[in-house]
RNA sequence: GGGAGCAUAGCUCAGCUGGUUCAGAGCAUCUGCCUUACAAGCAGAGGGUCCGCGGUUCGAACCCGUGUGCUCCCA
């Protein structure tokens, strides 16, 4: 192809799409078990409701970067994907679709009503895979999985009844969080406590004495009043002291509740005296055993007011606390009201106000679980990144509490317990296995007897199976896939779900498996949005990642995201991060294109002394590799990614490709194109897992392949030569610092100059000759031990440079420059020199300190004393 | 109330084990360039009491204490 083909700029819809397909088709990402080590990582399944947004972006490409990686090192690498029930997001989804077909949940069957959730969950339940498709995912397809498949289903089962069958899991009534939107109980995790302006009533109490006493209470919740049982002050408190034994009225409703006495009180908060209201508060429902209180729930499901509660009966919750002041007001008992911040806790998935409520409900027993898994962090097996998170993690995993797993809806796994008519229980992992129970226990009883219990499982009670279920460990414990793929090597998740996912991952792994899920959790930081706000679909704050792909590319998405999120810090994303990496992509591009126009001019029997700048470039990339390596092994991605986009952009087209530019219209010899498309194949390898569609495009443009980029391996990098490397930095300062002097000194870039140097170090300047005239526009080179007339001075390291040319030049601003220098040396010297004069330093500094102060000592005295030779010739 | 973290250039942030390869990157700014790979670019430059104060140390952006401001998690 010649280099008159080639558009402008990189065009990324077609070849991402062409090398997607081209890999799929090759079955890159396709994994068995073989004889090399396997790398594996399992996807944190998104909710089958969800689309791509920046938060799987960055989880996402962290993963295939790993992935990508560890397959140019030879590993057999596996990534699997698959989404998650989402039982409560997923049904309410259901349940707003129907009502917009004008159908009522309530009016259909459980059966009826999983029809239509079965139907949506195939018709949008896969969006989110084949949008990271778009993004360059290497996942193996073949292995997709969904936590409500059959076998999948079937292993939850297993795990309940093996849990139950140990006394792990039980049923009972507890204060547990209602979500009265969803109408289902969540677990504590599932709830999200917000800061929220309140307002504080303080509402006075009749007493039940012979005068009209009254006692004043304070609440944020005066719709709860009804049911009230009992008012509590502390028992140290003098305002109540005489209220020993006495009783008050509930307003409107006259119930006569005790006045009880407990340490639990705050005396400085509200009037130091707390109504009870033994339903509809975790610490008045435990008072309320303590006390023997009588619990009354006036709240129906819906957050509607119950029968029980007398009074606002239907009517909801929020509606109710607005009528019940007024009324307060017209019964007297109302006294004021104050503006109150509180904690609210709030529905993770429908934003609705949580009611705690006594509720029958299943629980699993975490205790005994959580030993082994908080002994595998602690002591790193399996290790957090960045460590920071084993406190969290520690903390949570001492002070467990028993996990409420069942959940009042009907898309999830059903909770296998069957009751018989006199309301016996039968668990067992199928509704056979149940009968068998009951037969057993009652053995005149037939089939149609029993009943199911109409609750389904927590969603994270099937999701905390996924590293062991996916290679499929309830089919067959010691199966050949299990072995071979787990313990994966990589969990990357974000923070938030530690607890609900992370947390309970390590402890079934141990517990079914006696094996730990994975090596290592890396934790991402959370995508915010310019103000710092995490994004989310309520605030809308979201881009729509598909329209950046297709505007900017998928690489330039990647890239984006990946070199501003340095490892488990937040990210704030912000649109010129995405020009970097657009634009980034089209240098490559554009080297790409030079490199090819030099292809038509390369010469067999051409010279060259273009050999250092190959050899240079060759050590820096030893040295990046090198440096990568170090760095990803703490997931330092972004800071990977910015040595590779410096290596690249600096080192290679900057510098390099300049180096062994030939000059207008000359050939080029074909060892240094040869050397040329092998260095850049390097560089496009490095930035592989990356940016996976342009460096492939590229990769495949630059010359016939017999091997797809994603599929080369790495080679095995020595150490590079830092004799090298500095000569190359030398190189580039001398360059700099021409060119600096050129600007300083109006000289035009198409100016000639004529370089004279009074050096030590002639050869360095012999080899790089050629080099050195390009770049700075010389055309001529030459020794000197005196001084040039009328010649712009200037002093690198110990070497005096002078540049003539046919332009009058500024001494006056010759002489400030130096003089600066100058002056910066001398005060450099200074504080070495006070260092060195410190026995104190000289005695207790490592000795290769010390040796480089001496050498930095030496250094700036050869540098003043050239200095101020250059300034007295001015 | 308990715990964790953050404060570095105009903006967004890097800076791992204390020492001139340590004060950096990208964007923004300024100057000069339509140099036939790239103006989505090239060359060069300016810009910082590393939040305040105190301490440890021969030496502190880095360690310790404290103050201030902010963020997150848990109750």
């Amino acid at each position: 192809m010649s280099s008159k083909e080639l558009s402008k700029n990189f065009g990324h819809n077609e070849a991402e799409a062409k090398w997607y397909q081209h890999w799929m088709d090759k079955g890159y990402f396709y994994s068995s078990p073989d004889d090399r080590p396997a790398y594996t990582i399992v996807m944190p399944p998104p909710n089958v409701t969800g689309i791509l947004h920046m938060g799987h972006a960055l989880n996402n490409t962290v993963q295939d970067v790993l992935i990508r990686r560890a397959k140019m090192q030879g590993y057999n690498t596996c990534w699997v994907p698959g989404t998650d029930h989402a039982s409560i997001a997923t049904e309410a989804k259901v349940v707003a679709m129907l009502r917009e077909k004008g159908i009522d949940k309530n009016k259909l069957s459980r059966d009826e009503f999983l029809g239509y959730a079965w139907e949506w969950k195939e018709k949008y339940g896969g969006i989110i895979l084949s949008q990271l498709k778009k993004l360059g995912c290497t996942l193996d397809w073949n292995r997709t999985h969904f936590t409500m498949d059959k076998e999948y289903y079937a292993a939850v089962m297993r795990v309940f009844v093996e849990l139950y069958n140990k006394g792990l899991i039980y049923r009972g009534v507890k204060m547990i969080n209602w979500d009265p939107k969803a109408k289902t109980a969540l677990s504590d995790e599932e709830v999200i406590h917000k800061q929220t302006n309140s307002k504080l009533y303080y509402v006075q109490y009749k007493l039940d004495t012979e005068a009209e006493e009254y006692i004043t209470i304070a609440t944020v919740r005066p719709e709860t009043i009804l049911g009230d049982t009992a008012i509590c002050v502390h028992p140290n408190d003098p305002r109540y002291a005489h209220l020993k034994g006495k009783y008050a009225f509930v307003p409107l409703i006259n119930r006569r509740v005790p006045i009880i006495f407990d340490d639990y009180i705050d005396l400085e908060f509200g009037t130091g005296a707390l109504k009870v209201t033994p339903a509809h508060d975790i610490n008045d429902y435990n008072l309320g055993i303590k006390y023997k209180l009588q619990v009354i729930d006036t709240l129906n499901d819906d957050g509607t007011l119950s029968e029980a509660a007398g009074m606002y009966i239907g009517e909801d919750r929020f509606a109710v606390r607005k009528k019940i002041i007024e009324d307060l007001k017209l019964s007297g008992n109302y006294v004021k009201e104050e503006d109150y911040s509180n904690q609210v806790g709030f529905s993770e998935r429908t934003d609705a106000v949580i009611e705690p409520r006594l509720s029958m409900q299943w629980w699993c027993d975490m205790a005994e679980m959580a030993k082994p898994a908080l002994d595998t962090v602690m002591e790193e097996n399996v290790k957090f990144f960045p460590p920071k998170f084993k406190n969290l993690y520690r903390h949570w995993m001492s002070n467990i509490k028993d996990w409420c797993i069942s959940r009042q809806l009907w898309w999830g796994q059903r909770i296998p317990a069957w009751y018989d008519a006199e309301g016996e229980m039968y668990i067992g992992e199928t509704e056979k296995q149940a009968y068998e129970k009951y037969l057993a226990a009652k053995p005149e009883g037939k089939q149609g007897d029993l009943r199911q219990d109409d609750d389904c499982l927590d969603t994270w009670f099937s999701s905390w199976l996924w590293p062991m279920q996916v290679f499929g460990w309830n089919e067959s414990p010691d199966n050949k896939e299990l072995a071979y793929y787990y313990p994966t090597n990589t969990l990357v998740t974000a923070p938030e779900i530690i607890f609900f996912w992370v947390a309970r991952m390590i402890m079934a792994g141990e517990t079914f498996l006696d094996k730990k899920p994975f090596d290592k959790v890396y934790f991402t930081g959370i995508v915010r949005d310019k103000q710092g706000r995490k994004m989310s679909k309520s605030l809308g704050n979201s881009p729509d990642l598909l329209e950046l792909i297709e505007i900017h590319g998928a690489d330039a998405v990647r890239f984006s995201v990946m070199i501003a999120s340095p490892a488990g810090n937040d990210l704030l994303y912000d649109e010129t991060m995405l020009e970097q990496g657009r634009n980034f992509g089209n240098k490559l591009w554009n080297a790409m294109k030079l490199v090819k126009m030099w292809e038509a001019r390369v010469a067999a029997d051409v010279n060259t002394d273009d050999t250092f700048a190959i050899e240079w470039m060759e050590e820096r990339i030893k040295q990046v590799q090198l440096s990568i390596e170090e760095l990803l092994k703490d997931f330092r991605l972004s800071e990977a990614l910015k040595n590779i986009y410096s290596l690249i952009w600096d080192d290679f087209c900057s510098w390099y490709l300049e180096w062994v530019k030939p000059a207008q219209d000359a050939p080029l010899s074909a060892m240094v194109y040869e050397k040329t498309v092998g260095i850049y194949e390097s560089l496009l390898q490095l930035l592989h897992p990356f940016m996976p569609f342009v460096t492939e495009e590229i990769y495949q443009l630059l010359r016939e392949q017999k091997v797809d980029l994603m599929n080369r391996q790495l080679p095995v990098f020595a150490a590079p030569n830092e004799a090298l490397l500095a000569e190359g930095n030398e190189l580039k300062a001398l360059i700099t610092a021409v060119r600096d002097a050129r600007v300083k000194n109006n000289l035009k870039p198409k100016d000639v100059i004529q370089l004279a140097v009074d050096t030590q170090n002639e050869a360095m300047y012999t080899k790089t000759k050629s080099v050195i005239l390009r770049q700075i526009n010389a055309d001529e080179i030459s020794f000197t031990k005196e001084a040039i007339q009328g010649s712009i001075s200037l002093v690198l390291g110990i070497d005096k440079l002078y540049i003539s040319s046919n332009v009058e030049i500024d001494t006056a601003a010759q002489k400030d420059q130096l003089q600066k220098d100058l002056d910066y040396q001398k005060g450099f010297l200074q504080s070495v020199e006070k260092k060195l004069s410190n026995e104190k330093f000289v005695a207790n500094a490592k000795a290769e300190i010390i040796e480089a102060e001496r050498k930095k000592q030496s250094d700036a005295l050869a540098k003043i004393k050239t200095i101020e030779e250059s300034l007295s010739l001015l």
